[in-house]
DNA sequence: CTCGAATATACCTTGACAGGAATATTCCAA
DNA sequence: TTGGAATATTCCTGTCAAGGTATATTCGAG
């Protein structure tokens, strides 16, 4: 989980991401499209490809890139995890701020 | 969006959202749950905030933090985007190969 | 009003990482 | 078989961010 997010957390490699979800692309392709020197750029395929975001596939002289599902789905899967806190019907502040209360009274006071 | 996986991609700004998943939480609470010194703990907050992912009500000396949906929502859009991607129905790769011949192909050559 | 608890901030040091440039490697075509 | 295209790797350098420590700030209790 957390190399995946550290792979995308880098701008240009984030944007390789965005390009490969349109289709494969080879590595001097993607050099072009975002401006970057061809080892540049085979060095983010290196870190997406560890992180498992990646796949290569080569064919002579190239290396043909394209995304994997794997790690998508994962934080995909991850992400479904908080669906309670943006459904709204979690807050729990009030209960906190009670919860907070409680613990700062001494033992033997009253509620 | 950057931001967002930035603030996500260190592994303990990860479990402070992991925590607060579960509910709101003061600042120290959140430092003692993650055996992190109580500036490191500010720190990681502070940056997990300015990204928007969480947000804090002071009540007297305490600061209690607490997620917001509205930056996991974002994520969430951001990563239907590739639904193609897992749902396979999306490979391309066989195209690429042949788009890949074609640009090899001299202009005169017949197919 | 003083003290201690809770939190934020400042400063320093160190390690990781991204970019640049040069070079190695692999492959095809002529 | 030689040359050039496509890619990976290596080395260097500068930058940035995380942790550690000390300190400032704010607040309530007594």
């Amino acid at each position: 989980m957390n190399s995946i997010l550290s792979a995308l957390a880098e701008p240009n490699r984030l944007k390789i991401v965005e390009l490969l979800r349109d289709g494969p692309l080879t590595v001097g392709e993607i050099a072009d499209r975002l401006g970057l020197h061809q080892p540049q750029a085979s060095k983010h395929l290196r870190v997406l490809s560890e992180a498992g975001l990646v796949e290569m596939q080569p064919v002579a002289n190239r290396r043909i890139y394209r995304l994997r599902p794997q790690p998508l789905l994962e934080l995909n899967r991850w992400l479904a995890s908080f669906s309670r806190v943006w459904e709204e019907r979690f807050d729990r502040l009030d209960d906190y701020l009670l919860e907070l209360q409680k613990s700062d009274r001494k033992p033997d006071d009253k509620p």
